[in-house]
DNA sequence: GATGAATGAGATTTCATTCAT
DNA sequence: AATGAATGAAATCTCATTCAT
């Protein structure tokens, strides 16, 4: 079908914008880049989303669909086991999409701070008016809160049903564990340096299992 | 002095620059911007800092030799006390920077970013090439693992007295908290909405005494 | 029949082409505009016409034929009154077709620019040169001069039958009418402000009478 | 001084881009054709006017002010005449002005569709919003009913001292004698072609001298 | 030392036109 | 005949940097 096939080019396109702006980031990606690494002209690229900044928030958005719907798959799948265990699924799960997923960490981020700068009423920052009116921006808003809730809930399970011991509130555990998952990812530099695997000569794997560690260890913290 | 007036000169620009970057980011600040914040002309911000890179190594220089000199001081008034009351300093102190100093945590990472694509050969970001060739960049290198064996050793210091029961490599619980703080500075979103003091309804104090109370715990923990 | 067919067709862009280059103007136009108002492609709108410069012309063509022919049957219908009657009649149709046809006065003033342009060796205008190829410029070229002398002939019929009394050349008095009107629909702003009836406070029906009457005693001045 | 040089600058940015306009119209220029006539780059242009459409109405306030201008001193000089004396002068200036400065009469009929447009809330005219939105289109709106009253107070004095017999509203034979002058400059071609004076075989000046009669059988005429 | 006018490379975006399907 | 995706030339505008004064 025709859709289809818009679709996918779509998808393509999306694609090649995600590398780009993963590796050298927003600013210093060129439509033309973007253009060449699809094979198409710069006009098709525009054909198909209306501005660098549409552009932008489209992948921002298929990234969000993505984690939700992997979310989704790993609570449907632990619905027989307890709260922890699940939670404990969804932290690896998003420690290895952060890690395999090139930017995908980087474009939540920026997300969560063009929200935060448009309740913001001081902030002019006219350079991300562009990306607050695209249509992708809106409809991220709708969906922005899925993946934060859906954890929570996990946590609140877990919670009831005594598999997690720690009886502060469930979004405080959750803002928790995502600042260390998100430092982490920070530090570790996101994909940009696949072929590393030290960091100050700790082994990253080891590191990251001890930042596995720890997040067990809270969820098992009697306060 | 003329040496003096000089640099009392630098350090405005450096003010205004830090100010901006930190506001708006590094692509979005026009030489102007500064220029005028500091009330000179463009032509005089070019006569103390040959290029735009430039001033923001130079802006990233003073803030490593900031937190170095505060470490310092932290780590010479604690030689009396455990390591691990030393350890805590640095850390309480850490979260307050990154809280109060406009944009510092993002000039570090940063430059963490450019280290490592720079020792990535496969990385062509010409963008940051500029970069890698300021004076202040090569300046930077020179101390820029200071702060990190500054509390390396100090976390030794707390295994070795006792203060501190975890036994895991240093440097792995130095990475680890450095993790944590970074996540909660990303997300918190910086200096960047000094009016808003919760997050998805948590009290952001409350939030960040969890995460420092995560430190303590992880000082502590038998493993 | 084919022909009927294709000929319907044209005249359904030609229509949405003359709504849309006067509303908006030529340059303001987009093909897809047009394209879009009729319902069909991109792509069609070239099957039928060759490049937007010679749908232009073909929409002033049609506008000129339409003039010619009304002109062509009040001339008829006033066979046996005297010239001045005609003439009136001719003056009062000419106003009205400004009024109300949409841009027409525009596209005959375009028209009427190009050829001298075009006669004009100095004019590099090279953005012309598209509309001077067109084949509908030519079937102009043809007919351009045909209202002129229909309407100078009976302004001539008039000064003969001895009912209009002024005896300046009737090219001359063609002419200076010709100015008055198009002054008039100039100034009123053609079509563009539907809802407007007033211009300074002069009620614009008012205005236009009085213009009428201007009309009148110049035909009845005995110099 | 630096404002004299500023301001001399401008003043040759705003003629040749004038000379554009008048010659290729707003749309054809681009601003680098611009910017070569007066032998500087685009950027030197930017520097003195924000955008395309601000340079535009730049030039629109000044012909503005110099018709206004223009106009005071004929006025001024008439004080000791009769009111019709006056007008004809301003009449005879403003012939003269549309047919020796290039284009300014366009300039202010475009402003004045402008303006009727802004008023008119049905037209989402997109591309003069930029031109509504400059800063030289509010000075305009300051000065624009500046030459109409100015002549219509002539017309009054005219009609009070008895000079000028016709006793219809002043304003009314303002609009009238403007679309006539109107229509002559705009079929004449205004300024774009200089080297011809005849149009389909009246000569321009017998033309233009009959045009004038006009003007002065109006302010004569009983009604 | 300081200024700010001038430069020009480079980026985004638009749209008439083409052409494979 | 009709479609609409694809193209690419062209135009606007930005801004780091330079340099004459």
């Amino acid at each position: 079908m025709k859709v289809d096939k818009r679709a996918a080019k779509e998808n393509k396109i999306l694609d090649a914008a995600e590398r780009k702006f993963s590796e050298i980031g927003f600013q210093n990606t060129r439509m033309e880049d973007i253009a060449k690494e699809v094979e198409i002209s710069k006009g098709s690229v525009y054909f198909y989303f209306a501005s660098k900044e549409n552009l932008y928030m489209a992948v921002t958005y298929r990234a969000f669909l993505f984690l939700l719907q992997e979310f989704d798959l790993l609570v449907q799948a632990g619905l027989e086991n307890t709260g922890k265990e699940t939670v404990i699924e969804l932290v690896k799960f998003y420690l290895e999409f952060c890690e395999k997923q090139a930017g995908y960490h980087d474009l939540l981020m920026n997300y969560h701070n063009l929200v935060r700068t448009n309740n913001n009423t001081i902030s002019d920052h006219t350079f991300s008016k562009a990306m607050l009116e695209s249509n992708f921006y809106q409809k991220i808003r709708e969906v922005h809160n899925l993946p934060l809730s859906l954890v929570v809930k996990e946590i609140q399970r877990g919670q009831q049903d005594g598999s997690i011991r720690n009886k502060q509130p469930a979004i405080l555990l959750y803002l928790t564990g995502w600042s260390l998952i998100s430092g982490f990812t920070l530090i570790r530099g996101a994909n940009r340096q696949r072929n590393q695997d030290t960091l100050f000569q700790v082994s990253i794997p080891d590191w990251r299992a001890y930042i596995e560690m720890m997040m067990f260890r809270v969820l098992d913290a009697d306060q």
